[in-house]
DNA sequence: TTCCAGGCAATAC
DNA sequence: GTATTGCATGGA
């Protein structure tokens, strides 16, 4: 079938999946219970705030060949010590934002990739960072870069990772080797360009790429 | 215990 | 351009 009805079938599936996920946020799941629940299904209008947007540049970075479980024990640390805004990182010292992030794993490297970013990130004075430019920072590549993109300044730019390689051969739709750029402008010439679009196409990806992987065991 | 998870940079051809 | 390796934690 066509990628785009393919999409729409997952959507059908799986339901909105709520990306990107937000540490808890004053009127998200009131009723949480102590885990970090911050999916907001059918909800488009995250980030809702420069120290949200900042969040999810850190996910992204921190998330990088890592669970998410695992990422967003270092956010929450992050967050508790106020460290979890450029200036913060930035003035944090080594052994503080190492044992911060020390659960996302690689904390050595992705301690100085946040300090990266955040250094790029006040250069820019808010303003929208063009791939090109994400690119050229160290630490972070293709993915990272479009992640960013696509959540945190919703921007149309489709984001392709491990699981989408995977969804894209399984399926029939490419053959192996399959990289990332080609498999970016293969959905993108494919799906209709919208940020929301993208959004949850890439969400749903994900999630249908682990169930199938939990059905095969 | 082994394998894997929402990559990337450095290096070697 | 493609292939290989180091980076590191926590859950299954």
């Amino acid at each position: 079938m066509p990628l785009d009805v393919f999409a729409t079938e997952m959507l059908s599936a799986y339901g909105p999946q709520g990306w990107w996920p937000l540490l808890a946020h004053a009127g998200s799941n009131p009723t949480s219970t102590g885990r970090l629940t911050g999916y907001h299904p059918g909800d488009f209008t995250f980030p809702r705030s420069k120290p949200q947007l900042f969040e999810i540049c850190c996910g992204a970075i921190l998330t990088q060949n890592t669970a998410w479980t695992n990422v967003e024990r270092a956010l929450a640390s992050l967050a508790k010590l106020a460290r979890l805004s450029a200036r913060g990182i930035l003035s944090a010292d080594d052994g503080t934002l190492e044992s911060a992030i020390r659960s996302s794993g690689y904390f050595r490297a992705k301690a100085r990739k946040l300090r990266a970013f955040s250094r790029f990130y006040l250069g820019l004075a808010g303003r929208t960072p063009s791939r090109e430019e994400l690119l050229g920072v160290w630490g972070v590549g293709p993915e990272t870069a479009d992640s960013i993109r696509l959540y945190a300044y919703k921007q149309p730019e489709m984001v392709v990772d491990a699981y989408t390689i995977r969804v894209l051969v399984r399926h029939g739709y490419c053959r192996l080797p399959l990289n990332y750029a080609r498999a970016k402008r293969y959905c993108e010439a494919r799906l209709p360009r919208s940020v929301q679009g993208y959004q949850e196409f890439h969400a749903l990806v994900v999630e249908h790429a682990k169930r199938l992987r939990a059905a095969r065991g």
